[in-house]
DNA sequence: ACCGCACCCTGAGCGC
DNA sequence: TGCGCTCAGGGTGCGG
């Protein structure tokens, strides 16, 4: 699922392909919960414009348009923004998939879950978004509009800082990893990387947030700094979905220490890792090393 | 203000 | 083989 890591590195290769290149067509899928923006006004509006900057805050990606407007990008669980040259396995289904020749690496051809596909006026690759589960979203933003959903999100959460985190997280009941998932706590952090995080750190994702120390929160937003740049410079984590936009695999999924292995030993000290449902989503801890 | 939970969506995996 | 069920989860919005 993307989180922050995966969010920059499609930003980050994602940019050359988009930055400076006259939109010259637009396809869509029809209306859906996917767009916040009507895909037929959104495919009129966008035509003939650029894209002249694009930049990531939190899990979202905001294009700057060269008319003043933006482009406002989530990729939800299992959005892919990727390069109509990019082929991987991640971007068919599983039907598809088995129908491929063995060996064969055909070019991605968009089928009902690629829901933007931007051609440009140089007739160089397109830029296509894929949504299966939808839960991505598009929205065209007028001048000067902020939306919303980026008002209400807190830092960054590469500059995390535990003392913040400690003061803002006083008198808090919830879990202290149900409250880095919460978006307006900390922009950036799903559940990977807060499982991870929690881990590096040594804190139970259990834990009530407004009794963890000030040195636990050190420690905690030194362990979301530490995972989420370490994911970025591997590309990010290729679990399910997540494809890098030339259709490379990320390599985090590797290094990870307790996401995911339930039953595994802790890499710290052997003990068998643990998997317990908090606010209806699974987290991952150590009984041992995680207090 | 805060918290818990239903909801949006679809593919995969499983039991029968 | 195939149906139906359950699970996965980011973010919003509502009710208590």
């Amino acid at each position: 699922m993307p989180e922050l890591p995966e969010v920059e590195v499609t930003r980050r290769r994602i940019e050359p392909l988009l930055v400076g290149r006259t939109i010259a067509s637009v396809r869509t899928t029809g209306p859906s919960y996917f767009y916040l923006t009507d895909p037929a006004l959104l495919a009129r509006e966008i035509r003939g414009r650029a894209v002249q900057r694009l930049e990531r805050i939190g899990k979202y990606l905001l294009g700057a348009l060269d008319d003043g407007r933006s482009l406002l990008l989530h990729l939800g669980m299992t959005g892919q923004l990727f390069s109509s040259e990019a082929s991987s396995v991640r971007l068919l289904s599983a039907a598809h998939r088995a129908a491929l020749e063995p060996g064969a690496q055909r070019g991605f051809v968009p089928d009902e879950h690629t829901h933007l596909v931007l051609g440009f006026r140089d007739g160089g690759p397109r830029v296509q978004f894929r949504d299966v589960r939808k839960f991505g979203k598009v929205a065209l933003l007028a001048a000067g509009e902020q939306h919303p959903r980026l008002a209400r999100l807190g830092a960054d959460a590469l500059g995390a800082q535990g003392g913040d985190l400690f003061e803002r997280s006083r008198g808090r009941v919830v879990a202290v990893k149900q409250l880095l998932l919460d978006q307006a706590f900390l922009a950036g952090v799903g559940n990977i990387y807060a499982d991870e995080a929690l881990h590096l750190a040594g804190v139970r994702p259990t834990r009530r947030a407004g009794r963890v120390t000030r040195e636990e929160w050190d420690r905690i937003a030194q362990g979301v700094r530490q995972v989420l740049l370490r994911s970025i410079e591997a590309g990010g984590s290729s679990i399910d979905d997540f494809v890098a936009p030339d259709g490379s695999d990320g390599a985090y999924q590797l290094e990870r220490r307790v996401y995911a292995r339930t039953g595994e030993p802790c890499p710290s000290c052997s003990a068998v890792v643990r998997r317990v449902v908090l606010a209806q989503r699974s987290a991952h801890y150590c009984p041992r090393c995680q207090h």
